[in-house]
DNA sequence: TCTGAAACTGATACCCGGTATCAATAACTG
DNA sequence: CAGTTATTGATACCGGGTATCAGTTTCAGA
């Protein structure tokens, strides 16, 4: 892969607790065990996946705490249609997201001409732009050498 | 507005009906009192709004209808955080979606630009590409006239 | 170190969007 | 017309997520 426009993400310190201390919340126990399991995570995840993950910790708490996470922008929630939405950290501040259609793994991309496309469609479109969403969908490498079949709807 | 890589959308005559019928359902009264009100809606709409305008078409009928539809690819379905997924009349083949974060109206659009990125991303991203999705929020004009606050969240 | 206020937690009930079920009805086919 | 198949809508249900609230923890200040 030549140098390009594409920037891979790679793993920045991110300290979840402290997104959360930031905002003004205390760092409690629980917290610390709910953003401890994401960070080990390494992944997009559910909040069905979490609670399961932690039987320790109630349900509310755990819904709470993504909700808390997400609002400190510190995770990202991706809509998946037909089906819970997943959440990934964000790593870096204004990405876009690849998403296995197979196996549902998600990745973070940044790539310069989608801005720069930004930056041509806002004279063209009717009304201010304040914001954009993409997400590239795959089949990631694992899969393809699986030859596993779709699991989450495209919408292309 | 020049000459551009951005096309709009024009009204083509879309027949839901005829999208049902070629899928080997049947042209019934009822499917067609749906497929009627969602062809004068001309804007997304949702599920609920759907049943609202049918009070004499049952619940699981207007759902099942719309799945038809999406299943036929007469009509799209976005998903927005936080809240129950919109559909609106897929006009043209391939196209992204332009949400008024303010009121929520839809509107499509092709950018020629944003299929030669996504050509070029293929070189690089890990995995086959198998489909996209954006969507750009924007306040549209009217709401711009009005300033408006905010009604559906934005994951920039 | 105590003490009271404020934040946090988790069990629970609830809400909402959407779907499965199923008996009754409508639409086709021969 | 008779039989078969599709459709409909009332209903119960499911899954994801949130409001409530009593009990617990945390923290600042005395």
């Amino acid at each position: 892969m030549a140098a390009s426009a594409l920037s891979k993400v790679e793993s920045v310190g991110v300290n979840l607790s402290n997104a959360l201390e930031d905002r003004g919340l205390r760092r409690t126990a629980t917290r610390m065990t709910v953003t401890g399991r994401i960070e080990q995570l390494n992944g997009a995840f559910t909040a069905e996946q979490l609670c399961r993950d932690l039987p320790g910790v109630g349900r509310a708490t755990v819904y709470r705490t993504i909700r808390h996470l997400v609002d400190a922008g510190a995770l990202c929630k991706l809509p998946i249609l037909d089906g819970a939405p997943m959440y990934s950290i964000a790593r870096i501040e204004h990405h876009h997201h690849t998403i296995c259609s197979s196996c549902g793994a998600v990745g973070e991309f940044r790539h310069s001409t989608v801005e720069r496309v930004m930056r041509s469609l806002a004279k063209e479109i009717d009304g201010d732009i304040v914001g954009h969403r993409m997400e590239i969908f795959i089949t990631c490498n694992s899969c393809l050498a699986e030859s596993a079949t779709g699991k989450f709807s495209v919408h292309v």
